[in-house]
DNA sequence: GCGAAATCTTTACACTGTCAATATTGCGTC
DNA sequence: GACGCAATATTGACAGTGTAAAGATTTCGC
């Protein structure tokens, strides 16, 4: 059965002559807002396929974001963001770096609001858990490695950045100056300590690991107040 | 241009006509041991597919341990897997489960193994992350929530034994009987706690994460080092 | 021994990432 | 202002994937 090639995209195009109406050939990207000539040239496509990634992600998990996917949801044609990020990868570490960005603002933000010292103790591990159910698939992307390049600056410092604050956290917490370059043992401990907490913590409930535990609890029991309960068990009250 | 729908798989078969020489037309699973008539019916195939995923899991990881890599690995055409585990998720949830069965007998050797109640209160934080390192790729899949049915039976209860164990060594610890059915709020967050404890940790360390603090240890500090020095700072001497 | 069921292969198709070739536009330079 | 080049976007192609359907082969119950 002699085929004739139908076989990449659906040809939205029926061989048309070289020069036809561009607003009949090219049906996508449809600005409703702007001047309705969609114009060839995006202008800000980089930003408008990061923000359509994470729609994607959100939207379908992480599964569902795939170059053509996200291509499609900014409305430009499938290898378009070839340019801006080079591969999946590099959208992908963009997007991730983006999540980072994210989280150290709202992790800012939360510090900022909580006004006595008790609830400062307890406020950086909440607004963590808090950030990563707000943005299941942010989170996820952001501690899956598999698909990060942490060689690209943006993801590197992003990623750097929440380390930093972490780890300054944990020396306030001791009452001692962290250096940049060197750690004691007992330091590092101490933070890797806390991270693996909540950052366990946040993967086992993110991943449903947790509702067996919940399931167990007296009715109406929080995830919230399984955190808590077990932030203040630790040797000392507070983690960070 | 009208090809000839070259199009799938390499056509290993030259339009022969029907029954030629099996030996030339099907040059699949060649057990060398066994007799060279490579049958039809591998009679053990189902075993061997596992086998083979967790070979092609551990050499190639996660994004390399497709249907058809394994059908390759195990040396029978891509769609044989297909009747035995359904898709790919069956596949994967069916070797998730063995990866839990494994990592329930090592926890269990390494229980046995430990003489001193001193000992004994490490083994098991040591013994989850050396499971974790020796089969980083197990590990990974096990606690990859996206791909995994956990309707099935199997990984059902191989994950349920593992928490099992993890529940009652907890409440060993707490010197008190952990019921199946029901949980205090101080119970579950012990639990929790260390769950989320020694998974963050071999999160993070399968990740690479942890590397940006171990540079900054005095040189030769080991990861053990820094989970034991982790463990020892807890309200308690021990986790588990 | 025979028919049905189980097992395995072949074929097909929609989807993916990535590359190469082409079309279109923007922009600096004269 | 016009020209030419670089940036941007589209089109087309191809190898790889999962999955479904249809056919081939073997095993098994009776």
């Amino acid at each position: 059965m002699t085929r004739i090639d139908t076989k990449t995209e659906p040809a939205r195009r029926a061989r048309s002559p070289k020069k036809t109406s561009p607003a009949a050939t090219r049906p996508l990207r449809r600005l409703p807002g702007a001047r309705n000539e969609t114009p060839y040239h995006h202008g800000a496509l980089r930003e408008a396929l990061l923000e359509a990634a994470e729609r994607v992600l959100e939207r379908d998990g992480l599964a569902g974001l795939t170059l053509r996917a996200v291509a499609r949801e900014a409305g430009v044609s499938h290898a378009a963001p070839t340019h801006h990020f080079g591969d999946l990868t590099g959208l992908v570490s963009e997007l991730a770096a983006i999540g980072f960005r994210q989280f150290n603002a709202a992790m800012a933000a939360a510090l900022d609001s909580a006004p006595t010292p008790l609830e400062r103790a307890l406020a950086r591990p909440k607004a963590y858990v808090a950030y990563a159910q707000a943005h299941p698939g942010m989170y996820g992307l952001m501690f899956r490695t598999e698909r990060l390049d942490y060689t690209r600056p943006s993801l590197h410092e992003a990623a750097e950045a929440s380390f930093a604050g972490l780890a300054s956290a944990i020396g306030a917490m001791r009452q001692e100056q962290i250096s940049g370059d060197a750690l004691t043992l007992e330091q590092a401990a101490a933070i890797a300590r806390a991270w693996s907490m909540v950052h366990g913590f946040t993967m086992l409930l993110l991943d449903g690991r947790l509702e067996d535990i919940l399931s167990r609890l007296p009715a109406g029991t929080t995830t919230e107040q399984l955190f808590e309960t077990m932030l203040k068990s630790m040797g000392k009250p507070s983690v960070f």
